[in-house]
DNA sequence: CGACCATCGTTTGTGTACGAACAATTCAGG
DNA sequence: CCTGAATTGTTCGTACACAAACGATGGTCG
């Protein structure tokens, strides 16, 4: 048990998955998935500008505003979001009157959601920064990789 | 302003990228890294044998035995944990009797964490179960792209 | 020595994330 | 029609995630 090395980083990843008996958290997709995004919303933070504004909060308003509208249940489907996790991220644009809810005349357990003028006004200014910010993400990669990348992230996703 | 299209999912990235006043969230990165991040958690839980477990404490746990003894802090920036975050991910594990803390002699401030035997055991028995888990999560991708992937998702982690 | 500054661990507050349970409503089958 | 299953939104509890502020300790430099 005498291995306790200190530079098992520059061991391949065909060795290290070879040898059962090692498991370098390093080279671990889930934690380079949270650590990527970790950096992403650190980017998102930097420059999304508005500093109430969440990722999750963007994505809601964003999807809203392409769609139109929405039940809570359905705009959490479309942003993968949790309806639990739905109800506070909606609790909160409300609060800044970025969106509205009000009941579906044709089903009355439905919350049927909109922008506000000022949700509209928001997602004009910010759109730009929402490419800005994907941008930002991939700068480390070549646009080659960055399709590359996106491709296989996509399948990862599903 | 009559463009509210149904599937313009099947524009290109580049065809996306190049107009600006459109912003699909389906192809962000941001949203496709959280995706991909939700998946791989939903498959450690399924898949870690211990419901009590969570890939953090998952992390804290294989790092601590990797290097053998750390201080909070030093652990945290290991398995890139806030110190904040790595209160409560410490606590639970010391709850559990998994880890045990004590003081550093040569400076006061620390507190040096090591593993227990429960601890040394679990990390034994959990270790294959990381690697499936990895495997798993990399599943949609053949060997190549899986090599590729892990590349690209290193430089997009720093 | 003493002032200064960095680091360590802690707490508080806000915001995801999700399982689980719940009432109200809608829908499907008999 | 009407009973049971499914859906919608809500609440509760637990666990990340991080900014911000805090007291205590440690190191440095004049």
């Amino acid at each position: 048990m005498g291995w306790r090395a200190a530079d098992r980083t520059e061991q391949t990843l065909k060795a290290q998955n070879d040898d059962a008996g090692e498991y370098l958290l390093e080279n671990q997709v889930g934690h380079l998935l949270r650590r990527a995004h970790q950096r992403h919303t650190a980017i998102f933070q930097a420059t999304i500008g508005d500093q109430q504004l969440t990722p999750l909060q963007f994505a809601a308003l964003m999807k809203l505003a392409d769609v139109g509208e929405a039940s809570q249940n359905h705009l959490g489907r479309l942003t993968a979001m949790d309806a639990a996790t739905m109800q506070g991220v909606i609790k909160r644009l409300i609060a800044r009157d970025l969106i509205a809810r009000r009941p579906d005349p044709d089903d009355r357990r439905r919350l049927l959601l909109t922008l506000t003028e000022a949700g509209v006004a928001l997602v004009g200014v910010a759109t730009a920064r929402g490419h800005q910010i994907s941008d930002e993400t991939l700068d480390p990669l070549s646009p080659a990789e960055r399709e590359t990348f996106l491709k296989l992230l996509s399948r990862l996703s599903g």
